[in-house]
DNA sequence: CATGAATCGGTACAAATGTACTGTATCACG
DNA sequence: CGTGATACAGTACATTTGTACCGATTCATG
């Protein structure tokens, strides 16, 4: 889709950057702020190139939680792999990674909570938020055995980094951390085999 | 302010028949959808109407979201009062005040979870959001001992909200109450009297 | 009952936004 | 080197929205 094809590439290419501009719109100004415009200003380009790649608003905010989701569920990716691997770190990992997406991945970050909160009212939203909903669950599971168990802390979680990003305090990112740790190792079910207990 | 005056009783009303409609219109349409003419629509009355009270649109999300935030708070004062009586009901009492919260209050709730991701980008918002923390904080401290373990608390409850009112299904209400009840339990620090361990 | 303020409906207009249209430049391919 | 599709800039227009304005109505008060 890239190498093969030099203008499809070009295309992607401007795509990604309209879309990383619509994502930046979003976390800095709402969701209500997204508008062809908008996104073209951020971007630096016309008009008229977002409104080719996406015809209507709908388009460009599909494809702008989508491509906000796909930057997540990327690093999802590697940290659920390194998680599955050693169980008893799967508090800490998670403290990590969630440290991490407040702080470099803070527009990404926010951009999904707004489709969180959109998919209340915009049922076509609500599989890509189960599939965040499951990703962060899956990341827990080796460490917390019920899978309704780890369904709660994942959402759990959410609201510790929604409250994070609401007051936008950038000196609270370690207290995130362990905030997060503590609450996993709360529910800890799975035996460890270190450890002095807290 | 409203016996001694009929006209501001009147206007009162008014107030808070549109200030309803406009709730409704956040909960069910987004915060983007908010404009003088949904909530006229919504409370079915002028345009004209919803500008006198709030002439700049401004000044009817500001509005909106203290409505939303007044209803709620009310509910807060009397279910905080009764946990400082019993502080072993404490974890009983917060998930049915929050299963309350999702099913009889659920438009005020939504429009509150929207407050709270438009405080990111809003600082003006973020007083009272901070209030809603403490508030919720308030009402587990006599459970929680930790100040900062409370308010961790309070987002993680939050998230749990998040994640039933996006997904939006009214069969997860009772799930919903037990799994804060048992959040609560894993952050006891107080010793309580009776009970038999869990 | 007269009066003036408060309230509200109807209308109008400027700005913002969604979206279509036209022309042009770029690039792969024959 | 022509050719056609892709990509993009500029422009234009209809719709939506914010907001101001005017007149009618309600209501407390003297």
């Amino acid at each position: 889709m890239a190498n093969a094809d030099g203008r499809l590439a070009r295309g992607e290419l401007r795509k990604t950057l309209l879309l990383d501009a619509a994502v930046t719109v979003v976390a800095e100004h709402g969701y209500a702020a997204l508008t062809h415009r908008a996104a073209a200003a951020g971007a630096g380009v016309s008009v008229a190139s977002v409104t080719y790649h996406f015809p209507s608003i709908g388009d460009l905010r599909e494809a702008m939680f989508q491509h906000a989701g796909s930057r997540i569920g990327l690093a999802f990716r590697d940290v659920i792999q390194a998680a599955s691997a050693r169980a008893d770190d799967v508090p800490a990992i998670t403290g990590s990674f969630v440290a991490h997406l407040v702080a470099e991945r803070r527009l990404e970050t926010t951009a999904v909570l707004e489709m969180v909160i959109a998919a209340g009212h915009d049922p076509s939203l609500r599989p890509l938020v189960r599939f965040f909903n499951d990703r962060l669950a899956e990341l827990l599971g080796p460490y917390i055995g019920s899978q309704s168990d780890a369904l709660t802390v994942a959402a759990a979680i959410q609201g510790i980094i929604l409250s994070r990003i609401a007051q936008s305090d950038p000196d609270v990112a370690p207290g995130l951390r362990d905030a997060v740790v503590d609450l996993v190792q709360r529910y800890r079910s799975t035996p460890t085999t270190g450890g002095v207990g807290a």
